[in-house]
This record gives C-alpha cells, structure tokens and sequence, in this order.
DNA sequence: ATCCATACTGCAATCGATTGCAATAACGAA
DNA sequence: TTCGTTATTGCAATCGATTGCAGTATGGAT
C-alpha cells in the first residue's frame, strides 16, 4: 500500500506540499502539484481515509437510521422504505459520502454519542419518524446535523422532509366521495406522525363533502396487510350494509382489507371503493388495481440529503412536504348512480 | 470529548495501561483495570474509533453491496432483500460492527481499493450475485474476505451463501403437477444465477413427472411484476387452450401474469394454478392467495455474516444452501379430477 | 545477602494524513 | 545595493489510540 510518503518521496517533495498538492490547493506551485498528482495517478494512489479522519475530524460519512414500529417490529411500509433508501445512497455517492446504515429496532444507543461524537458520521438521516420519538427531539438541541423523513408539525424544531400527507389524504378520499361513497372508513394508526396527517386529511376531505365523522369507522390498524385483514374481518363487516368505502393509511393495509372484504362476498369497487397510500409495487397488479397516493420517492431522498449537506455547511435548511399524486385505478371505479 | 489521554489522567496512569485497562487486557493489575473502566464509565468515555482503526489497521466495519440487475435497474426482488439486509444489519451491530452500504447500479469503484485497502470495511457482503459477475470471480483471487448471497455452481472459488432454489422450485412444479397440470410455463430470467437454479428445478419436475419440456413454455422474464404481466399477454395467450400451469421465478413475476390472467377472464386455479418463489408480503393478500416458495431469510442473513466472520478470523468457510419451504395456497388450489 | 523470575507499568514509536508557522528564494522598487 | 514583498516549500506538531520493549519492584529460592 502506497502512503502519501511514497508519494512524496517520489516527486521529490515534503508530504506537507504533496497533501496539498493532491488537493490542488493553489498555494502549490501548478507544476509541482501536476507532477504530484501524476505520479500519485500513476502508483494509484488513495489518501487513507481513517488517516484523514483522524486528522480532519470529519469521516465523509452520514448515518442513516431507519426506525422500526415498535409494535409491528416493521418499517413503515417497507417498499417505500428501499426505494428511498436506494434514492439516498446514490445522492451520498454522488457528493462524496459514505452512508452506514442503522436499523434500530430497539432503543439502542445514543446517536449523538455513538455517530457525532466518535466521529462515525458526519451527520444523520432519520426515516420513519413514527410515534413522538424523544430522541428526535433530544437531537435537536444539539448541534449535531440532522435531517427527518416523516410528517411536518408546522413548527417543527428540526428540518423535516416528507409528503404532504394531508392534502393526499384529503385528494384520495375526496375521490372516494365523488365516486359516490358516503360511508368510508379509516383505517391506520393515528398517532404514528404520518398517518395523523392522512387521518387529518381524511376528515377534512368528509367535512368538505358534508359528510358526518363517524367513530365507528375509524379503525386503529398497524402497517401490515395482516392487520388490515383482521381489523377489517372483526370491525368492519358488521357496518357492512352501510360502509360504501375505504380508505387506508397504506397500500398493505389496503390490500388486507380488500382480501377481507373479497372472502367475505363483498364486490370491490361495486359495493364498496378502497383507496391506499403509497402505490407500493403491487398496488397496480392486484385484483381490482388499487387506487392509491404516490409519494415522490425521489425527491423526497434528494431533498434528505441536500438540506443535511447545508446544514453541515453551517447553513439552516427548512422543512419541507412534497407534493404527492393520486392514481385512481379499478378499486375505486364504481358508477356514480348510488 | 473525552480522550484516553484524559481517563489515564484521572486514573493516575500511563496512556498505555488505560488502554490495556480498557480492553481488559490482563497484564494490567486487576485493581488497576477496574479503576480505569470505573473512571471511563463514570465520564462516558468511549474510545474513538478512527483512531482505533488507524492504529490497528481494523474498521470494524462491513460494507454490504447490493448489485441492482443491469436492465430492469432493479434489485433482485426487493422485499426479500429489505429483510435479508434487516437481519444482516442486526447480526453485525450484534458482533460490534457497523455495516457500510453500498447500491452498485453502475460498475463504480473497485470493491478491494475502495473498501479494503483503504481501510473503510474489514470485509463485504455482496447480495444479488446477477448474471455472472466478473467482479466476484476478481474478488476471488485476492484475500479480501467476502460473501456472496445467491447461488452456488457447487465448485465455487468463494463463499456462496443462498437458498436452495434448485430443489424448492422442484417442489413447487411438483406440486403443480400433482394439481393435475400437465402444460407449466416457466417465467423467470435464467441467466441469472439464482433463477437458473430455479429453472432446472421446474425441469426436473416436469421430467420426474413425465412431462416433456416445451421451449415455448420457457420465457425469459424480468423480476417485475410488471415483465410478467407484459410477457404472459404477448406470449402465453396464445398458449392458453392447453396451459394449465405457470411457475414463476419470483412472486413479483407471478402477481403480473395472475393480473393479465384475471383480465382475460381465465380462472386461478381452476384453469390455470400459479406457484412463484419468495412469499413477498402480498403474496398471501392478494385473491387468490398465491402459492409460493419462502427462503429462509433469517438464517441466510445471519449465516452470511458468520461465515464472513470466520473467513476474517482466517478459517475457510464453506457455501451453504438453506432448506426453503413451500407454501401452498389458493392459486393452486385445483380440483384433481382434470 | 544475592540472584532471578514474575508482575506491572510506562516510554516512545507508530498508524497516515493535515496544517500553522517559519524559512528560503526570487524579484522589483527605492 | 538594500529591503520589503510575494511565491513556494518544508518542519514539526497534531489527531487519539495501540504496542514492542525496557524498566522497576516484589517476592521467593538459594
């Protein structure tokens, strides 16, 4: 392995001026920094990162944490999860930086200790900010740089990036409204960040079209297409000859539900509209389609890693929801003459 | 920040013995170690890790590198690989190292000068082993210690840890045949590694059975749902008087062909049963519930990580297929008098 | 009393870079 | 000719640990 000394020595100069030479720091004269970076081009040569590290107490490494649900032990929807995941790590390769990546399922150590202080990372991204976590919050009064996937409270004391859950929420079930539903459920974990803002957005969308709230059709549901078969098995069907529609937190949950409601003899869209969130991968090829919220994945991991690299820089970055789209498609599709 | 520079003061010792105290080293006075890790508790002191690393020429990191497919610019069957990289991250936070992700799309950087020379990873993990891959065979004759999840040629030059696709795929062909079906098309890409395992799996059920192959039966399929609903409308309609069966190299594949089956008003199983592999999520929530094949992501994971592990411990360790298990379901639910 | 093995402990070098500051050379101005 | 600049370069300290080797003390054996 070549050290920046072999270098040095071979260009026949200190290691002070190949260093900077090798950084093309113009302090260096042009020519000897050319031959410097040519015989180092030449022996391949790579700075040592731990030696830099150590050095320059930066490691050009972010820490991406991605929460679990403590109860499900699973991600907020997981195919939505990879691919932002996927979207992440390229942005970080393409700006330079390592990405070490931390599922943390239980409460385990400090981030701040454990990735800022010691130096693992440079910063952190945090996806799957579910129900009020404290150590978000902790993090925030620390200096530490860091960035949030997950719902905006409006005054939030940390920079934010998620969709704009509500208005989607609102946009998806105001579908189901002018597909003639008067009776729609709802079906997800309200006091998981996100999922208030869909369950918001739900409300507003039955204000808006006049309709009554009805406690008995909100139904607190884990992510799972396995809760979303149960709760609908054991609390919606007996409000079946009313319910005309539903409305989901996620596509999983969703696509329970439409399982649930399929064994049961129920005709979707016919007799009953279902909408999700997400249009995780199956979404469109399930029987019926289903109709449901995209998130813009990829924006949405640019975005994550933009404002942590401001913020790096010392700069202040500001939340931000994206847009989302509906994508109506067959489960949603009933003739308007109710 | 604390130092140990900072601990050995306040223990009223040399840095040196600190650091052995630390690690328990029992050269060190029993009573002088208990001193130094009370001290280094009491101030929340951790040693720092680039320091370390530069020192001992150890990361006690683990880069995992997920190889996207070439074309479909997609990982082998997601949902499968969120989990395997769950439990994988888990094992090693477990054994005290961090995991370094990387997604390969294009051919980036050379693996070894990246993470091993310069000291970013003690080892790598490579998940999605595609077609044939000239990286890991160059991997092979270096001493980097590496894994490879996927499948094994049975004289491989490296660690191969995988599923064992060969005989699950037989089990799930075979248990088509035993549904009555005696025309079963194959959909899956057999260029790929792991797919064409899967492949001689379903040829060695058809000739078990006394089936004849078919090449017009056997389509090369990309692992979206997408490619298999595309693929069973251009090329296995035409076929459908006689076919009676599909095996899909991935659930993906079969949830495609199931939809574009579905909308040309064939009935699953009655006409037409389908068995794919990997028990994604939906696979059991989407009508009818799909039969599959279910890889033993757990053990995969945490035998990925011993086995990189011992390689770095300098043992030699073996490849290893895992037992899978077939989940039969409705999609293959047919009556037996055909 | 002398010697040696044993048990600890610490000095100083080392890992491989980066950087503040001093040193030198070269050049034009006075 | 002398002196202040400017351009370049290098010395040496530093980041925070780990470790080979040497040094000291203690106790037992002779």
């Amino acid at each position: 392995m070549m050290t920046l000394a072999d270098i040095a020595a071979l260009a026949e100069v200190s290691e002070s001026t190949a260093s900077r030479a090798l950084r093309d720091n113009p302090v260096v004269n042009k020519e000897t920094r050319l031959k410097v970076q040519q015989i180092a081009q030449q022996y391949q040569f790579n700075v040592n990162p731990t030696a830099r590290s150590l050095r320059t107490q930066k490691s050009y490494t972010i820490a991406v944490i991605i929460l679990f649900d403590a109860k499900s032990q699973q991600a907020i929807s997981d195919p939505f999860l990879l691919e932002i995941l996927g979207v992440i790590a390229d942005e970080l390769t393409h700006k330079g930086y390592d990405m070490l990546l931390s599922t943390s399922k239980t409460k385990d150590k400090d981030w701040k200790t454990y990735y800022i202080d010691a130096k693992r990372a440079d910063g952190l991204i945090i996806i799957g900010q579910g129900e009020h976590d404290q150590r978000i919050e902790q993090l925030s009064h620390s200096k530490v740089p860091f960035v949030v996937w997950g719902a905006s409270s409006g005054h939030d004391s940390f920079t934010v990036v998620g969709s704009q859950n509500r208005s989607g929420a609102e946009a998806a079930v105001s579908h189901l409204v002018a597909q003639g539903c008067k009776h729609i459920a709802f079906l997800g974990d309200y006091r998981h960040n996100e999922i208030e803002q869909r369950y918001l957005g739900y409300q507003d969308a039955l204000q808006k079209a006049g309709l009554a709230l009805n406690a008995d059709y909100e139904l607190i549901t884990d992510f799972t297409a396995q809760d979303g078969y149960l709760k609908t098995q054991q609390q919606l069907f007996p409000l079946l000859p009313e319910l005309d529609g539903i409305f989901a937190a996620s596509d999983a949950i969703a696509l329970g539900a439409m399982k649930a409601l399929q064994e049961h003899g129920v005709q979707v869209p016919q007799q009953l509209a279902i909408a999700g969130f997400d249009d995780i991968a199956m979404s469109a090829y399930c029987s019926p389609a289903l109709t449901t919220v995209k998130q813009d994945t990829i924006n949405g991991g640019k975005l994550l890693v933009s404002k942590l690299l401001q913020q790096m820089d010392g700069e202040q970055a500001e939340s931000e929801l994206l847009p989302v789209r509906l994508l109506t498609r067959q489960s949603s599709a009933r003739d308007r003459r109710v």
